[in-house]
DNA sequence: CTTTGCACTTGCATATTGCAAGTAAATTTA
DNA sequence: TAAATTTACTTGCAATATGCAAGTGCAAAG
């Protein structure tokens, strides 16, 4: 196995390590779009994921600082969550796994997407 | 939400659905350097997979057509196993992951990669 | 000062992963 | 050519992660 592999195995499963389960990237998109989200943000949406699992995801982003919280200015009660510099960083990754499903996978037109 | 985002929404969540586990995208990554494996390569590789597992996982990936199996040249007890267009396809993503994970990640020098 | 909303936590069921051992067919070795 | 080994898996069970429903505590609104 040549360096380059080997730290390629590296750099792909230490990412993996922190993102790489089933919602973490999911999280981290819909941050992309939206910016900044609060928590029940984030339960709406369409994926429902089951909040004690929310709350442990995002947990693990923020310890690797890959997302961060902010007050909200309307209210003490409310938290905003937003992506750092390096969560910001992963949207050429998740580019890329749009233009690949696009490509390989047609929306059926009853989604009406 | 914008009609965009669900797009977006809908192809990171299908693509997820396939390859989006802890495993799957280590093997198509060793599959990219090495443009094709028997079973007991992956099992030799770093992160030690579980034998049932990599069953699970290839035979995920083969029915989605990532990848496809092959016979080996050598012997009819041996089985190859190589990425497909669709697969192949998937390098753009694991390029951004190491992009960025080369910019976070520095590899600590005891390593030696 | 009571009710509602928000960000979680808790307890338990179910699903996924991990480990160790086992199997069957193909090949190599004695 | 029979026995040992290699190869690609499978099987059974333990450990971990996820999913669901209900609950908690603080802040704000009525």
């Amino acid at each position: 196995m040549t360096r380059a592999k080997k730290r390629s195995d590296w750099h792909v499963s230490r990412s993996l390590d922190i993102w790489g389960d089933k919602w973490s990237l999911l999280i981290i998109r819909d941050l992309m779009t939206a910016k900044q989200c609060t928590y029940s943000d984030f339960l709406k949406s369409p994926k429902r994921i089951a909040t004690n699992i929310l709350a442990s995801r995002l947990h693990v982003l923020e310890e690797n600082k890959i997302i961060r919280k902010l007050e909200h200015p309307d209210s003490k009660a409310k938290v905003l969550y937003r992506l750092t510099r390096k969560g910001n960083d992963l949207l050429p990754v998740v580019i890329e796994i749009n233009l690949w499903a696009e490509k390989y996978f047609p929306i059926p037109d009853e989604l009406n997407l």
